[in-house]
Order: C-alpha cells, then structure tokens, then sequence
DNA sequence: GTCTATAATGTTATATTATAACATTTTTAG
DNA sequence: CTAAAAATGTTATAATATAACATTATAGAC
C-alpha cells in the first residue's frame, strides 16, 4: 500500500508543466462525462487558469483574466465556476490564503493537505496517509467524528529552503 | 511525555467555564507581565470576549459588542487587538471560519490543531505531537521546511454526534 | 511633577473576498 | 420544436480586513 503521494509542484527539472495542465484538463473532462455534469467552456477556463502554475490563485485574479476575454465577467461568474470545480473536487480552496489550487487527483475525495511556500507561493499538495491516520487517532481519542480534515502547512520548499529565503 | 492535550471545550459536566475563562485571563495578565507588553483594558475585553465560549468569534461580532460598552469602536479597534493577541499566542485565527478563538496554552508556541463541530460550532484545541510528528516526516521527505502547521478538523463533537446531527 | 518619546487608540475611508436576487441565454429531454 | 432545467449575465450588496492620519494615554528621563 501506497503511504503517501505528493504533487508534482516542487519539481523542478523534470516537470514538464505543459503536460501536467494539459493531462489535469483531459482528467476533469473525462471525470465530468463520467458524472454527466458539464465541463462548460467557463468552467474549464477556469480550471486552466488555476493550472497555469502551482500557486494558489485569488477569484478576483481570475475574473481579471476573464475579463479580458468575456463580456461582462463579474463576480459571480468565477465564483459559480470555482463552485463547481469545488464540489467536484477538481480544485481545493486554500483557507488561509482565500485562493484556489487544481487537484492533481480528483477522482479519490480527500481532505487537502497543503505545502505552502511562504516566499515563492508554490504549493504543493500532500496526501500522507500517515497523517490522516494520525488525526483520526487522536480525533477518536477525543470522541470527535472527523469530516474533513484540512492540513495547510506554511514554510519554505525545496529551492527557497536552500536559497537560505526566511532566514537571510 | 505527554503525547496529546485537549482543551476542554467539549466537556460538559465537570467544566467551570466561568473558572476557564477568568484563569485565561489571569495567564494572559502574567504572560503580558514577563514580556513587558500591555494587556491594556481593551485588549482584555476583546480577549475576554473571544472567551465567553469555546467557539470561534467573528471580528464583526467582537465588534458589535464593543460598540455598546465604548464611543466609537470600529473595525480597527477589534482587528489591533486580535493582533496583538495573535502575536502573543493568547488566541488563535480559525482560518476555515474567519473567526477567533482564545488559546489556552499561549506559553509554548504551536500551529494549532482544531476539531470544529460543524453542528454547533464547539471548537477544542488539540495538541498531538504524533501528528505534528507526522507532519514533519512528511514534509521532509518532500524537501519542505515546516514553519506553522495549521490543521482544522471539521467533524461532529461527542454531544453533536451522539445526538445524531449531520446525518438525520 | 513635567516633559517628551512611544505606544495605543480614535476616526474616516477604502480594499478585498464573497453572495443575493433576479433577468437572460443556452442546453437537454421529450 | 418546445418546455423545463441548467448555466450564465447583471446589478447590487454583504462580510471581512486594512490604510492613513489624528488624537490620547503611558512610561521613562530629568
């Protein structure tokens, strides 16, 4: 058994973004036909723009890009794309930065758990099975029924670590 | 070693909340003592007021009760006052909620695990160093330097899920 | 005690994030 | 083709948070 998967977000070489995009898009594409839901072309644009890198990206810093595009972006109309993208599990919410970031695998519901770059922003996302087990441990020690547990660990990663970033 | 504390938010019987509190208060008066800072009269009100209960408190509604008991409170009033009640670890922000919640150990300095009652909204803090401990494996193995681990568990307390909330 | 520097608070305005409510358009199903 | 449902457009506003500058209170030097 797999005990943990991590993103591909702090890959430097050997990462070829292009194609992480592009597969997330295939992936959401097929995972709402499976679902009969619709991936509408909003709705995909937007989950492209939160792939356009592994930075938590704002609603209003969408809707800047989409008003460049569409008549009378406003809002409501990324809000209602992020919803679904939500619920659908294609995009997580980043609570402590009010942002959003797509979900390398969409497909297994998980809680998030989050690397956060304190200097570059980068993000990456965790899934420690280890963790998850840690918490429910302790949650039932406490007589606490877990929902959904939400992990968002700020520091540094890889480059900025060694780039000696936070401590200079 | 200890391995876990839990705050004592979810208990009911046995729990003198008016004793919790006003012994906060006298630790958050001794803390501001030994480091020489000022506990002035508003920032104990907003402290005392984030622990009238253990659920977490918006600013805005920290606010409309100052603005009964003082001319003139506004938005400023209650945000400097969190901070500086942030910076001295004597309340923690619930990032999933927006809200403010009085910590009850401000001593050792902690990111801080929470269970959040989606039904009622009690919030406990939980100290677990096996997941903390787990956390920091995780991260290591990514190349990921931990700085504040922030874990909101959002979940049913003992009362909320024996009384049979969230799936009725 | 008075003076002065600093810290704290008051005050006004505004930024940022998110939702409500209703109109219109697009899509699907029959 | 048409009716119902889903998605999006549009306008307004709610909820959370900060900026900038004025005033007041406090602590320490003298």
């Amino acid at each position: 058994m797999e005990l943990m998967t991590l993103s591909t977000a702090f890959m430097d070489t050997g990462h070829d973004h292009a194609n992480c995009m592009e597969s997330a898009l295939d992936r959401a594409s097929a995972l709402c036909g499976e679902r009969g839901v619709r991936l509408t072309s909003l709705r995909r644009r937007v989950l492209e723009l939160v792939w356009v890198g592994h930075k938590p990206l704002g609603a209003y810093e969408i809707l800047e890009t989409l008003k460049a595009e569409r008549r009378g972006a406003a809002p409501p109309t990324v809000y209602r794309a992020l919803d679904f993208l939500l619920q659908h599990g294609l995009v997580h919410r980043i609570e402590s930065l009010n942002s959003y970031v797509g979900c390398p695998d969409p497909l297994k519901p998980h809680g998030g758990q989050f690397l956060i770059c304190r200097s570059c922003g980068l993000t990456a996302e965790l899934n420690d099975h280890r963790i998850d087990q840690a918490i429910r441990n302790s949650a039932n020690q406490a007589g606490f029924a877990v929902g959904r547990p939400m992990i968002e660990i700020e520091g540094l990663c890889p480059y900025c670590r060694d780039a000696g970033e936070g401590s200079p």
